[in-house]
DNA sequence: AATGAATGAGAGTTCATTCAT
DNA sequence: CATGAATGAACTCTCATTCAT
């Protein structure tokens, strides 16, 4: 899946990463206040610190910047993920490990995360796919740490649930950010994440119910 | 919390009713495929069947017909929710035909509550609250279940896990909606459903730790 | 000059004339708070005591309710004048009478009088001239007064004159309407009439010089 | 009283100024013949020789043209007529210069008085005080020249009527444009104003009666 | 490379008027 | 005669995009 070409008229490519990254920036902070499409271009340009001229030097079309703002949010977190996945765990602590680094990224990464998911869908036509790639890319990434643990014996769990137990980490994550207007009120990071890894790890049935079914 | 009242020039209820379940029904379907901002209300009365002018006969601005969508979405998807659930359950069966009826609703009104989902934001300010509370409402119908279930001895939960509880089977429920792009290839509605009982029930610890651990 | 013809689908004349009233009396508040073109149809019908629909019976456009109230008002304004100049005088003091009857008449009449100045220039083409002569017909029945105390001797000026100062009185009858917000600071309708009533008379150059300048 | 401020989008002060130039030039001949109300913005901007975004570039409503008519004509009748009144006159001659120039000043601009006298009332609310305030100030500009020529005993007057006659002078010059369609057709605008001169200074009542009467 | 004035298609909304009941 | 739901032309205003400087 090819990065989409964000088609610019300045050569200096230096001086395009550095006013693109400007850009996100004012840009999130917009999308996430009011929206995309209640977003004009001329406040984006004003957030980045240039004329709505200076604005289109490096973008071809509004949908542009909500594209630049989405690879560099994935960018970002799958980087910051990546480093906390460093740390090496063994076993069960491997998943609860996983589960507290992905949650950290997604809350330090609030407003990116929530603006992503509630404009993906205004994404140009062409680069949604490759938006949803890097979101398979992610899941992927933490299947391959579910199935370490797996491969381990510390986890059960049938072939064909590895993707689904995956997905559903990622959108407890998301779930995090996306549901924060219920869940700020009683939950924590700390304590939504100690309390999504009990009932990940688990689940509901009571143990009563376990032993005697086998 | 009190339901926002819409403004309408006509007074014939029943026609005002009427005439509203026309407006979702049409609006529902653009506003899935262009989404909100992208549908003009020259496109809702057309697919509501009537004129421009006769639109602003029953609502005072566009985005009263996403309000009254999402009133409608919430209204439709409690009532079959609530049908389904008549039929009583005992035991771990009765979370399992929670989570059936759940999904099963959603599925059947992927569209409406997708549509919801992506476009909750662009509310009227003053609207959004009373749609979050018909959420909130929904969750704790789910959680009243979970609760009987709990009672009886077959979910083990600590009380104030609960909430929780409830909110990761709607979001798994609404899953099944927004990341159709990801599962619909690999999950039907049944096993989509099947796999994720198994994990909400028994999580991902494998026994042999589950037992030792104790 | 023809009287325009206001078309009616109703063939009850009484009953025209009665919707017609209503139609005058309501319009005409509406009228003075909003102005004509802010004012809607179906306001004018509300506030005429009846729907929308019955308004249309009774006219053929918004434009002919402007006309009646214009044509209403000269009726009116015309009869209360006709009225007050019963009363026979002499000499200068018809002069007096005449300036104070007037002003009380437009004083009454306050609202509609200046309703007609201000929107007249939105009645319908065809309808204007004859509105501009029923202005020109009570000036110049204005004038035949003036003319009455002339002969007598009483006041001085020139034939070509004579037009000029009864339009000078009718524009100082509607001053004390559309200059309101100036003068009702300093005037009652009696010291407004008693001081123009001097400065027409005896006009502004001192008397010294008067009998000087001879 | 405070300026109302016209929002612009654009920021170099001497292009507003030009604009807004070509917008009241445009805008006065258009109000004049159709009204404010009949207008459309897109008019305005294409006979003021832009299109209407650019229209907007230099306005933040469609009130806000009428506002800078006003505005601009108030700005130039007081600009010509203190250029007139700089001419030095003394006595009763003192007071026909300034009839005359009031009247001709208003000849000159017949247009951009009409208009302003009939569509004043659809100023914005804010606005409306402030351009009262201006015909005050050009009231209260008259009133001086008549003090003038009072102290010097060459005019008669109470005290309290000053103001009035002021009033009346300016009204008279008002009605020379928007009673034209009467005068048009007996008098030229020197006919016209020596008439007024006349009546103005001596009045309609007969010397006879005058020597007589005391 | 940066600016910001200019553009005009297109959006939401209003409202005079019609006509079936 | 009275009603009021339906209509759509026309309005004001916005904003992504361009381009001369």
């Amino acid at each position: 899946m090819e990065k989409k070409r964000v088609p610019s008229l300045v050569k200096d490519e230096a001086l395009v990463h550095k006013r693109r990254a400007q850009m996100v920036k004012g840009a999130v902070a917009l999308f996430k206040e009011k929206g995309f499409h209640r977003t004009t271009t001329r406040e984006i340009a004003k957030a980045s610190g240039f004329s709505i001229g200076t604005l289109y030097e490096y973008i071809g079309s509004k949908e542009d910047v909500l594209y630049l703002v989405c690879d560099a949010v994935y960018g970002e977190v799958m980087e910051r993920l990546e480093q906390l996945l460093t740390e090496e765990n063994a076993g069960v602590e491997r998943v609860r490990h996983l589960v507290r680094s992905l949650f950290k990224v997604i809350d330090e990464m609030q407003d990116e995360v929530l603006v992503m998911y509630q404009e993906a869908k205004s994404l140009p036509k062409e680069a949604l796919p490759y938006v949803l790639q890097r979101e398979k890319e992610m899941t992927e990434r933490i299947q391959d740490v579910l199935a370490k643990s797996r491969a381990e014996g510390v986890i059960q769990l049938p072939d064909e649930q590895l993707p689904l137990a995956a997905e559903n980490l990622m959108v407890k994550g998301h779930m995090w950010a996306f549901r924060r207007w219920s869940l700020a009120s009683s939950y924590s990071l700390e304590t939504y994440t100690k309390a999504q890894i009990e009932q990940i790890l688990s689940g509901l049935k009571a143990d009563v119910e376990n032993k005697r079914g086998r």
